[in-house]
DNA sequence: AGCCTAAGTTGAACGCGTTCAATTCAGGCG
DNA sequence: CGCCTGAATTGAACGCGTTCAACTTAGGCT
C-alpha cells in the first residue's frame, strides 16, 4: 500500500530542493540584470552569486532569455493583481480601462533599463518569451480576458461585436503602448503616461463611435480580421484550419 | 597646381579598391544568409568565402548585424521602385495603397526564412536597424513620403486632416502587416496576401469614413496623437519640445 | 545493509562574435 | 629612389553563451 502512496513521482522533500535552487538563480539573475543591466551580466557571474556552477543554471533554465522569461511571467502576475484591484473598484470604462493601462506602465516601470534587451528577444519568432508564440499563450490568453473583464465588467453596456472584438484589439493597442514606452527616454517615462492617457480617451471616443448602429458593417469586417488574426497566431501547429469562417465571432474562446 | 587636382581626398584608384572588398564581403554574406540562415551563417564562412580575413570583414562592417542593415537598405531600394512603378501606373487610391503592399510583400518575400531574426534585431532599441532608430530616420522619411505619395498623388482627394495624419498611420500600418508576414509560414505566405487585402479594404473603408465631417473632432485628436509620436520617433535629441502644440499639423513636415 | 535509479551538480571544452596590435600595401613627396 | 603616411588586411586572442560526459546525492526497494 506504501507503494502506492509513492506514485506521486516525486516527494515533497525532492522537489523542495530543487525548486530553492531554481530560485536562488532567479532571484541572483533579477538583482544582476536590474544592477548592472542584461548584456553586462554574464550566466557565469550569475552562477557564481548563486553560489552554483554554471551548467547548473542551464538545468533549471534552458538559456540566458529563458531567465527573462521568469521576469516576464512575474511582471505579468504582478499586473494582473494591480489590475484586479482596480476592476473590483471602478465601476466606469473609463476609468477601468486607464486604470489597468496605468498599472501596466507602473508594473514595468523598475525594469525599463533593460527593457529593450527583453523586447528585442521577445521580437525573435522562434523566441518563446515572443507574445505571438504557443509558449505564452496561457499569458496572452489572461492578458485578453483582462481585457475582456474591462468591457463586460463595467457598467457600460456594448455591443455583442465590440464585446468580441476589444478583448484582441486592446490587447494590441497595449503592446502599442508598450512599444513607445520602450522607446521613451523621458524622466519616469512621463511621456508614456501622458501618450497612454491621450490614446486611451481616442480609444474611448472610437468605441462610443462604433456603437453607432450604422457602423455595424465595419465591425463585422473587423471581427472577420481579428478572428483571423487570432488563429494566426494561436498556433501553426497541425490544429484543422477547419471551419475558418463559419462560426463568425463564435469561436473566439477556444 | 597638380597638388591641388589632389585636393580630393582619395584617388579613385583608392576608393575603387575599398569599395570592391566591401561589396565582395556583402555579397557573400547575403548569399550564405540565404543558404544557410543567418544564425548558421559565421562571420568567418563570410570571410573565407569572401577570401579575406575575419577583421577585414569587420573593417568594412561595424558588426553582423549591419550586414543585415545593408540588406535592409537594400530591399527598401527595391520596394521604392517597384511602388513608384505602381503609382506612375494606378490612378485609384484602392489600387495605389493595394499595389504598394502587395510590392512590399513581393520586395521582401525572398527573405523570409531569415525575417526573423532581421526583426529581432531590428526590435532593440539601440540597434541602428530599429525602425525607430535616429540612424534609420532617412529609410522611414521615405516610406512616409511613400504613402503620402499614395494619397495624395491619385484622383482621389481627401480632407487636409487626413493627408496630414494618414502617412504615418500608413506607415505604421504596412510595419503591422510585415509583423505578420513574419510570423506567417503559410506556404507562400498565402495568409499574408490575404490578410493585406482584406485589411487594406478595411482601411479604405476608414478613410472613407474619417472623411465625413462630423468626425472632424476625431481626427484632430488623432492627429495631435500622431505629431506627438512622430516627435518621440525623430530623436531624442535636445532638439527642443518648442511649441509642441502650437502648429498642429505645420510641423508634420519637418 | 546494499543496491539502484533519477535528480542534481560540476567544470572543462566548444563555437561563436568581436577586438586589436601588428603587418602589408599603395601612392605622394623630397 | 627611399621615405612616409594612412588605408587595407591579417589572425591570434578574448569573453561570452552553451553543451555534455562525468560525478555526487538522496530516497525507495529488497
Amino acid at each position: 500500500m506504501e507503494t502506492i502512496t509513492a506514485a506521486v513521482p516525486e516527494t515533497p522533500k525532492k522537489r523542495r530542493k530543487g525548486e530553492e535552487t531554481r530560485a536562488q538563480i532567479l532571484e541572483t539573475a533579477l538583482d544582476l540584470f536590474r544592477e548592472r543591466g542584461y548584456e553586462e551580466t554574464t550566466m557565469r557571474a550569475i552562477a557564481e552569486s548563486a553560489g552554483v556552477a554554471v551548467g547548473n543554471a542551464y538545468y533549471y533554465f534552458k538559456s540566458k532569455e529563458h531567465l527573462i522569461q521568469a521576469f516576464y511571467a512575474r511582471t505579468h502576475e504582478e499586473h494582473l493583481a494591480a489590475s484586479r484591484e482596480v476592476l473590483a473598484r471602478e465601476r466606469g470604462l473609463r476609468e477601468r480601462l486607464l486604470g489597468v493601462m496605468r498599472a501596466k506602465l507602473d508594473t514595468i516601470a523598475p525594469y525599463h533599463q533593460f527593457s529593450g534587451v527583453l523586447f528585442k528577444t521577445a521580437a525573435d519568432p522562434l523566441s518563446p518569451l515572443n507574445p505571438f508564440s504557443a509558449e505564452s499563450q496561457p499569458v496572452r490568453q489572461q492578458s485578453t480576458d483582462l481585457f475582456a473583464e474591462v468591457i463586460t465588467g463595467g457598467d457600460t453596456r456594448l455591443t455583442p461585436d465590440l464585446v468580441a472584438a476589444l478583448p484582441n484589439l486592446l490587447w494590441v493597442y497595449h503592446m502599442g503602448i508598450v512599444l513607445y514606452w520602450i522607446h521613451d527616454s523621458s524622466p519616469g517615462c512621463a511621456k508614456s503616461y501622458t501618450m497612454m492617457e491621450r490614446s486611451v480617451r481616442l480609444v474611448l471616443r472610437l468605441i462610443s463611435l462604433f456603437q453607432f448602429p450604422l457602423l455595424r458593417p465595419f465591425l463585422k469586417e473587423l471581427l472577420v480580421l481579428v478572428t483571423e488574426l487570432r488563429g494566426e497566431v494561436a498556433g501553426i501547429g497541425p490544429e484543422p484550419s477547419a471551419a475558418p469562417l463559419t462560426g463568425g465571432a463564435a469561436d473566439l474562446r477556444a
